[in-house]
DNA sequence: AATACGATTGTCT
DNA sequence: GACAATCGTATTC
């Protein structure tokens, strides 16, 4: 379906751009569970974000999903956002799975269907696989959106990778 | 009960 | 570059 080329990781309740900054609450509760489990939340009024927990059970700590190189499954995004059912060009294609919130509107991600779903399961429909892709090139930057502790390198991308969102360096 | 704001995106200037 | 859309949480009264 897609090839992570994006990420940025959130430290849990040391973190103060974190949402377990605060602590464990019914909204951020997956964070604080055990690890590879998907923590989605609605932001904004109108979009969701995909994140997976990283910490053992009882300790807070996630990744945020930020962009996806689609791989298959193109057409059926395509189609379902009313765009050309063959966009071609590496432009049209990043305008599905860009972004936090494009990338869980392109794949079906909300809240009420996914939050909490285990990543590892064999039946889960959020399996991440090896494909041998080579993570070589990885460039690190501080955090897109966030007020509090702007400066932190966290946002991890693909060098040159043309469906990174936002700045590549 | 009321209010302020956010790990975003699209549109307009 | 500025700003609107839109609503679940957290905070405060």
């Amino acid at each position: 379906m897609g090839r992570i080329v994006e990420v940025e990781a959130y430290f849990g309740e040391a973190d103060p751009a974190s949402h377990s900054f605060p602590g464990k609450t019914a909204r951020n509760a997956i964070l604080f569970g055990p690890p590879g489990h998907a923590y989605v939340y609605f932001i904004y009024g109108m979009h969701f974000c995909l994140n997976v927990s990283c910490e053992p059970d009882g300790r807070a700590g996630g990744v945020l999903f930020r962009a996806l190189e689609p791989v298959c499954g193109v057409e059926a995004m395509a189609k379902a956002r009313g765009l050309p059912v063959s966009p071609t060009g590496a432009r049209a294609l990043a305008n599905l799975t860009s972004g936090p919130g494009r990338l869980c509107q392109a794949f079906g991600v909300t809240r009420v269907r996914d939050n909490g779903a285990d990543f590892t399961a064999s039946e889960s429909e959020l399996q991440i696989q090896d494909d041998g892709f080579p993570a070589r090139d990885v460039l690190v930057t501080p955090r897109i959106g966030i007020s509090k502790d702007a400066d932190r390198p966290a946002r991890f991308l693909l060098a040159g990778n043309p469906f990174v969102s936002g700045p590549r360096l």
